[in-house]
RNA sequence: GGACGGUUAGCUCAGUUGGUAGAGCAUUCCCUUCACACGGGAGAGGUCACAGGUUCGAGUCCUGUACCGUCCACCA
């Protein structure tokens, strides 16, 4: 026996160089993969198991929440890979247009710098050295916690091979009329000078006043008197009996910076109930006032600029921010008899940045969207079949109520960090390509949404359409990833894969939960209750975070990470470890065999275990990760450890012969298959033992899952 | 305003198709016995949120209520 078994085991000290002896192996590579052992003997793999990495974002280190994910993932391919497929994770990283942005403008700022007149390209360089920088850090760090992704085929979704795949679904889109340029409401962060997807806003609720005007004839309810100056006509619902007279005439009267002369129009939006039943329409800040004004040729008139401060439309209110104009003008108005009388109580919802937390101001700007409804259709339909399943299943109703619901998607970033929209401009004419197509031409400067690009992650990985690994590991099997990211991620990339390749890009989701502190409340760096995944994985090791992160931790609910957890599977490490030990010095002291037959009660210990292993694979293929991980720790450590190694003590010592060598057969194949079993949960204590098993073939890592 | 998830031992959570409740941590007592004190043994601790219903039998299915949480939603 090797003295490490003397000693505790030292996660720390063997966790590197089993890595290491895993990635020097080639193994992680499916091309290299041994032939698996059938009854028919040796064959080789045919059958290709894929996940696609979510691709972290090369911003910064990784957290839980990456620490689950590597631990399920890797789970799940290690498993697949035992039971003879082709086992293919591919790993990635996501340049994270907004986010990374967001990031370095931080670490710009605490540098004293600002990004505001700085020059794009020297920008972007900068922010490609901080990212290039970052993702070699993750890379490393996705090492330490085991992930047995196959390196030879990593993408960052800044490759050209990736762009180039971009750009030819963004010509297709447009190509089939469902990309276009318009100019409409979009969400516009002041700080962060650029428009945001409905998905990147957040509501909130407040309280605020409702200013009831004076309009000529009129009074009626606002809560943004500040955007009077952009006015472009007052509506009415067309069935009000109390406005008849006034629809199609126009009202003229004194506002604060003089005369206002405003169309009344009849539009059913108009909810008669609500305040007067009058509405004054701002088009160019306010999305339902734009959409009216569509539908009406209304004349748009944008009194706020880009900072968020009054134009020089306003009078005396230019330069003003926002907040500061409105109570301004509400002050004025109130001095000049033109405020009916003001509710304070008013409760509604803003809009802000999910960044920063701003409140979001609507812009009419010439912005880049995709028409949704018909990208969705089909995918619909297929999650209506059942063709992608989700874990937990309630999701499916989730998925589909938003893809029903879905709204045309706005694809352009004002910022330098992203792939920029390869589009050129020549006074009403568009061109759609990287080149310009002749002299006069303008080119795009703005940047796709970092999902038009990672929502073509499957395909575009996998070399879509002529490479080989797109024909051989596309469509992939499973999608797992954060349920919070099902709209951004998941749903973009159902619809994106389905469109360009014309096949979904995975038939099953699986959607783990959100890692908290022991509370139950966010980890933020503001709370001051993050826990590094990487520090517990140094302290205990990382098969311990590893069980720790899989054991409790069903589909869709969060999960709280505290470090006793940990520590309690870090003493089942050790546990396993000392099973080990003694199974080992009594083969050394009675005589090594695993190949006695058994006796009737060894033969009853070995149907248990072949129970117990049956029932762990059924629960993996049934995605119950975290059932088949507390099965093992439950049976290694109360049947194996306190039952059978108890009762071994006496037969091991004055058994007969045969009973000795049937007992130390059992405990042999016990040991063996457990190792293999535990292998996806636990890869580096177990492939570790493995090393000293006498008589074994390959690296644990390759060998096949216990026959059930 | 819709929809979803949760409510089980002091804490964090399991409980697959309905068959008199489980794990880890914490806690009480005992034990340095030859795999392991990074341990072992024994114990205490729960009317499974509440109210009905289905059933021979419900934590598990159905209806409703309460509380917590999340997502979606253009009423000025």
């Amino acid at each position: 026996m090797h003295e490490k078994f003397l000693k505790p085991y030292d996660a720390k000290a063997t966790e590197e160089a089993t890595y290491k002896r895993w990635e020097e192996s080639g193994f992680f590579n499916p091309d290299n993969l041994p032939p698996i052992d059938t009854a028919q003997g040796k064959a080789e793999r045919s059958e290709p198991f894929t996940i696609i990495m979510p691709p972290p974002n090369a911003n910064g280190s990784l957290h839980a929440g990456h620490a689950v994910f590597v631990a399920i993932e890797d789970l799940m391919i290690r498993y697949q890979r035992m039971r003879g497929k082709k086992a293919l994770w591919l790993p990635g990283a996501d340049h994270a247009g907004f986010e990374t942005q967001v990031v370095y403008e931080k670490k710009l700022e605490k540098e004293g710098r600002t990004r505001m007149g700085m020059d794009p390209d020297a920008l972007r360089q900068e922010i490609m050295d901080f990212t290039l920088t970052n993702k070699s850090f993750m890379e490393g760090q996705l090492r330490q916690l085991g992930a047995s992704c196959d390196w030879s085929r990593e993408r960052f979704t800044l490759d050209p091979e990736i762009i180039e795949t971009v750009y030819g679904t963004f010509k297709k889109l447009h190509e089939d009329g469902l990309v276009y340029r318009g100019a409409r409401s979009i969400n516009w962060c002041t700080k962060h000078q650029t428009s945001l997807s409905e998905l990147e806003t957040e509501s909130e609720e407040r309280i605020d006043p409702l200013y009831y005007m004076k309009y000529g004839p009129f009074i009626l309810a606002t809560v943004r008197p500040e955007t009077k100056f952009g006015d472009t006509a007052v509506a009415v619902n067309p069935n009000d009996p109390r406005y008849q007279e006034w629809i199609g005439k126009e009202i003229e009267f004194e506002g604060l910076i003089g005369t206002v002369k405003l169309k009344v129009i009849a539009d059913e939006y108009v909810d008669p109930a609500f305040g007067t039943g009058v509405v004054k329409i701002t088009p160019a800040h306010d999305p339902n006032d734009f959409e009216m004004a569509k539908r009406h040729n209304l004349e748009i008139v944008e009194v706020i600029d880009r900072y968020g401060k009054l134009n020089e439309k306003c009078g005396k209110y230019a330069g003003m921010k926002v907040e500061e104009a409105r109570k301004a003008v509400a002050a004025d108005l109130l001095e000049r008899g033109l405020i009916d009388h003001v509710d304070e109580e008013y409760k509604h919802a803003v809009k802000k940045c999910y960044k920063c937390e701003r409140v979001l101001e609507p812009r009419v700007l010439p912005q880049w969207f995709v028409k949704m409804a018909p990208l969705a259709a089909p995918v619909i339909e297929a999650i209506e079949r059942d063709e992608v399943i989700f874990y937990p299943d309630h999701y499916k109703k989730i998925m589909l109520h938003w893809l029903r619901n879905i709204e045309d998607w706005n694809v352009s970033r004002q910022i330098v960090w992203g792939i920029p929209i390869p589009a050129w401009y020549k006074d009403k004419e568009v061109h759609i390509g990287t080149e310009s197509p002749g002299d006069g031409w303008i080119k795009e400067t703005d940047t796709f949404d970092t999902w038009f690009s990672s929502g073509q992650w499957p395909f575009a990985t996998l070399g879509y359409p002529d490479g080989s690994d797109f024909k051989q590991f596309y469509p992939t099997q499973v999608m797992e990833t954060a349920g919070e990211i099902i709209f951004f991620w998941v749903a973009r990339m159902l619809m994106l894969g389905t469109y360009r390749t014309g096949r979904l890009p995975f038939s099953t989701v699986y959607l783990h939960g959100i890692v908290t502190a022991k509370d139950g409340k966010k980890m933020s760096k503001s709370k001051g209750n993050v826990i590094s995944p990487l520090e517990l994985s140094e302290k205990y090791g990382t098969d311990a975070l590893r069980m720790g992160l899989i054991i409790g931790n069903t589909p869709g609910t969060t999960t709280a990470l505290y470090e006793d957890k940990i520590k309690a599977y870090k003493l089942f490490s050790n546990k396993l470890w000392n099973i080990t030990r003694f199974i080992f010095e009594n083969a050394e002291t009675v005589g090594h065999t695993e190949d006695a037959p058994l006796n009737a009660a060894d033969a009853t210990r070995l149907a248990e275990f072949k129970a117990l292993a049956a029932d762990v694979t059924k629960d993996i293929d049934e995605y119950r990760f975290y059932m088949a991980g507390e099965k093992l720790y439950g049976y290694l450590w109360h049947t194996l450890a306190d039952a059978i190694l108890e009762e071994s003590k006496p037969i091991l010592k004055e058994g007969s012969a045969e009973a000795k060598a049937s007992r130390l057969t059992l405990l042999m194949l016990i040991l063996k298959d457990s190792l293999k079993l535990l292998h996806p949960f636990m890869p580096f204590i177990t492939e570790e033992i493995w090393t000293h098993i006498p008589a074994r073939s390959n690296l644990l890592l390759v060998e096949a899952w216990p026959q059930p």
